[in-house]
RNA sequence: GCGCGAGUGGCGAAAUGGUAACCGCAGGGGUCUCAAAAACCCCCGGAGGAAACUCCUUGCCGGUUCGAGUCCGGCCUCGCGCACCA
């Protein structure tokens, strides 16, 4: 044929249905994407992980974006050349599984492996670039199993406690919640407020690495510095100091009270302290106080949710009792309890000084106590200093306060400590709003904690060999508790140390901890041990964990701290999980109501029908819709697409393409009809250029066929800059210039080969993204082939071709522009600025001016400054 | 309140301190068609002008620079996170 191609009037469209089964069984059947736990060659490796789904029974669009996003990271970097670990598995413990249980009747494990198989399908769909062999789920003896094993293990090294403790109690769940599971005061799943409640709870002591968890952040150098920022705060150091405050006299034996500072320093501007309802002088004065007993019950029905939080005024409640100052041997202040003391934060006790303190100040405003200043703000005049609506926390220097007048508020600092220290009253201190994780929870569908209790021995450890503790199958859901402790016999066992009846922990974990070390059990999803120390040592750290930003804190924290408890237990030999992390934005779109206001009921999507001028319709009744809000899609809002649907329309590729191109992916992405046809066009389109390929010609290339080649190897280098960026969406933009420039090319004479190198180069530029299409675009131009384009090397562009033959100059009289110059490459500053000159227009705004200087950036910019 | 981002055409956006708005979406006009769809071609920040071209334009004000969307200072707005943490 040569160059006569002949482009059918009815070009065959490409049928993504039939095609993308196809090539996904191609790439299972010859393993692609398959590595080995320990590999024996040396390619470099590279590992992939999104953060893996809970299995609800169906895909959403942030899975297609997050799995997207993952596998095109996946696919680029094989064709770099690195063996890339890209696994796969599910986060399947959890409670919509006892609630279907519940509802429905469904046994949770059925509920789940159903669920697992659908989403399977699903992502399968999807042709993600996943080893399949190493899909494991969370609710498998087989995996929970070994979690009992690294429990024991941390057991044995310190790292776990059984303590009393205060807790979060999900009255609607039923269970205790960790802190970073309360938001604004409820749970994080229920909604409910969530209620104070002691009990007997196991601790994993994250605390231990509060330091070192702080300090590492500074080398997750490819961490979105907002992360780092929140992991920081969440960790929340403070220095300070510990004193004790002796009571006048004592009360149940209470001798003194413990208070905790940031603030040594303002220690004379002491003017009252103050307990927190839970701390246990408070209780000992409800003892025999009612009106005490009255205001604490008060403060607990209170709750701390937000709206309390926002509108609460600080309150007290005087005990009478009084304290001594640590200093003045015979000044005392009255003890309050006040509902803004948090036992959980340092000992539940603070000393209030209203001068330097906002909350102390309104406290001390509301109750009439007095307020001293003792840091006087820089230049102002001792004698004429007061404070009054506002506290004052800035520098200064001390005044009011015995030795230490004249420092300044750091000095103070110091003195104070040293002084606490020499009478033995106190010590400096550093803080941490980072609590140890309590990740006992009242549950059945959870890994159960391995350990049984006995009369005699008190906590015994499940002995190794007896793993997995696995959970019963019979269990009831027919009243409300933990169906574990319900269970007739599965809790009644014998001691392992004594042999006389004792009782399991009915308690599961967290289902945070099945998610803190998955990423390492992937390395060797099959090994007898929790992971194999050769494979991880291969594979960790994750090079890119891509995810949604929710997981900042919680989930990525206690991965942290995992890794290092691994790592003390010998499991593993690094600290950190993950090198890379990538947080995605969510996917939106517009919600459509019936009506406005809240009476309007809420509507999907495909029950609208937009109009042209941007109103909508009913698609059935006609009727007029209110078009609402663009914003995350989510089911009660019924703002959702379903990815399933989706793909059966439009296939894969297509929405892979859309979700890539739209904006780029930190960024929260509206998902729109529109933007999905306009992603199916371009599959089309591409095939259609495909059609175009023709035999090798012999003729010789055409000036257009060279500038055709030059965008095809500048498109090369923009592209792989891109994707090395995460800068998906530009390279869908140069992709799409790339199959502008093809086609405008044409198929004249002398582009023949230009042509075919830059529709090949165009296939596999876009398989990271579109890989189906291009294995099929690929099998087209090389009928017969047996390469798969999943096996094929990233291209590499031809430097020569990187060169320009003219390049434009802008020319600028005073920084503005008044011409553009097509010269060829390097003509000097001398030549081009005569050329330059030449132009009418630079002659015109330089009239009646001297050139007084020019600015030559070579081939770029000429720019005369003129007076 | 504290911390962190972000403000660029009708919309999503692009732009090593160097020609602002690549590319896409939407829209308008056209070709083909009995018609529609698809496809293809043209236009598309604002103002002025017949045109050449000129002026304005990256939230606002100022600064640095030959040159600022980009750097610095101050404000405004929006979003997100944290929040009685002593």
């Amino acid at each position: 044929m040569n160059e006569s191609v002949t482009v059918a009037a009815e070009a065959p469209r490409y049928n993504f249905r039939e095609a993308e089964p196809r090539w996904q069984r191609a790439w299972a059947e010859r393993g692609c994407f398959r590595v080995a736990d320990v590999p024996t060659d040396n390619k470099p490796k590279y590992y992939v992980l999104e953060m893996f789904p809970y299995p609800s029974g169906k895909i959403h669009m942030g899975h297609v974006r997050n799995y997207t996003l993952g596998d095109v990271v996946a696919r680029y970097k094989r064709a770099r050349g690195f063996a890339v670990l890209h696994p796969m598995g599910w986060d399947a413990f959890g409670l919509p599984a006892e609630n279907a249980a519940r509802e429905r009747g469904i046994h949770p494990a059925k509920w789940t492996w159903d669920n697992i198989a659908a989403m399977r399908a699903e992502l399968q769909r999807m042709g993600l670039s996943l080893e399949w062999e190493r899909e494991f789920a969370t609710c498998d003896p087989a995996y929970y199993g070994h979690q009992q094993k690294l429990f024991l293990d941390f057991m044995r090294a310190g790292l776990v406690e059984r303590k009393e403790s205060w807790v979060n109690w999900d009255p609607v769940d039923g269970t205790v919640l960790a802190n970073e599971q309360v938001i604004d005061g409820r749970g994080w799943r229920s909604g409910a407020l969530v209620e104070k409640k002691r009990l007997s709870q196991w601790f994993l002591k994250i605390t231990d690495y509060a330091q070192e968890l702080l300090d590492a952040l500074d080398t997750l150098d490819r961490w979105p510095e907002r992360v780092r920022l929140m992991q920081a705060k969440w960790i929340g150091r403070s220095e300070g100091a510990r004193l004790d405050f002796a009571l006048a006299t004592p009360v149940d034996g209470i001798a003194a009270v413990e208070v905790y500072t940031t603030r040594p320093d303002t220690l004379f501007g002491m003017s009252f302290l103050a307990l927190a309802p839970e701390h246990p002088l408070s209780a000992a004065v409800a003892a025999r106080d009612p009106k005490a007993a009255e205001f604490i019950a008060e403060c607990r029905r209170m709750g701390t949710s937000e709206a309390v939080i926002e509108t609460a005024e600080k309150r007290g409640h005087d005990t009478g009792l009084r304290v001594r100052h640590p200093f003045l041997k015979d000044t005392t202040y009255p003890v309050w309890i006040a509902n803004f003391v948090l036992m959980e934060y340092g000992t539940g006790a603070i000393f209030g000084c209203p001068g330097h303190d906002q909350r102390d100040l309104d406290f001390a405003r509301k109750y009439k106590l007095d307020v001293v200043p003792v840091v006087l703000p820089p230049g102002e005049d001792p004698a004429q200093f007061t404070v009054g609506d506002e506290a004052y926390v800035g520098p200064g220097t001390i005044f009011h306060s015995d030795f230490m007048n004249g420092l300044d508020v750091e000095a103070a600092k110091g003195a104070v400590i040293a002084e606490l220290e020499r009478l033995g009253v106190g010590r400096g201190e550093v803080n941490w709003r980072l609590r140890d994780w309590g990740v006992s929870r009242q549950r059945y569908w959870g890994c159960p904690i391995p350990v049984i209790h006995c009369d005699g021995c008190g906590v015994v450890a499940v002995p190794d060999e007896q793993l997995p503790v696995k959970l019963p199958d019979d269990v009831t859901f027919d009243r409300p508790g933990n169906p574990l402790d319900h269970h007739p016999t599965w809790k009644h066992v014998a001691c392992p140390r004594c042999g006389a009846s004792a009782r399991r922990e009915t308690d599961t974990f967290d289902v945070f901890v099945d998610s803190a070390w998955y990423f390492a059990r992937f390395c060797s999803p099959h090994a007898d041990l929790p992971v194999l120390r050769e494979a991880v040592a291969h594979w960790m750290p994750v090079d890119q964990y891509i995810g949604g930003i929710e997981h900042a804190i919680l989930h990525l924290l206690y991965s942290r701290f995992f890794t290092r408890a691994m790592k003390r237990t010998v499991h593993l030999d690094f600290e950190e999980p993950f090198a890379g992390l990538f947080t995605q934005g969510m996917v939106t779109h517009e919600s459509y109501r019936s009506a406005p206001g809240p009476n309007g009921a809420w509507l999907y999507p495909d029950e609208v029908t937009k109009q042209p001028d941007g109103s909508a319709v009913h698609r059935d009744t006609g009727e007029p819709i209110v078009v609402g809000r663009v914003e995350a899609m989510s089911k009660s809002k019924r703002n959702t697409v379903d990815p399933e649907a989706i793909i059966g329309r439009y296939g894969a590729d297509t929405a892979r393409w859309f979700v890539l191109s739209d904006n780029p992916p930190d960024r929260d992405m509206e998902w729109t009809e529109a933007g999905v046809a306009g992603a199916f066009r371009f599959t089309q389109r591409v095939f259609r250029l495909v059609e175009t390929f023709g035999d090798a010609p012999t003729e010789a290339a055409s000036d257009a066929g060279r500038d055709l080649r030059r965008v095809t190897h500048r498109t090369i280098v923009a592209v792989s800059e891109a994707l090395d960026s995460f800068a998906f969406n530009v390279a869908v933009a140069r992709l799409y210039e790339l199959a502008n420039a093809i086609a405008d090319a044409g198929i004249a004479p002398g582009v023949g080969a230009a042509r075919r190198e830059a529709l090949e180069m165009l296939v596999r530029l876009v398989a990271p993204m579109m890989p189906h299409l291009a294995e099929e675009a690929y099998l087209r131009m090389h009928p017969g082939a047996a390469t798969l384009v999943a096996d094929l090397p990233w291209p590499d562009a031809d430097p020569d071709l990187l060169v320009a033959d003219t390049v434009t100059i802008a020319v600028q009289v005073m920084g503005k522009l008044r011409a553009t110059i097509v010269r060829p490459p390097n003509c000097g500053e001398e030549a081009n600025a005569a050329a330059a000159l030449s132009e009418p227009n630079v002659v015109r705004a330089l009239e009646g001016r001297t050139v007084r200087k020019t600015i030559y950036v070579p081939d770029r910019i000429i720019n005369f400054v003129a007076a």
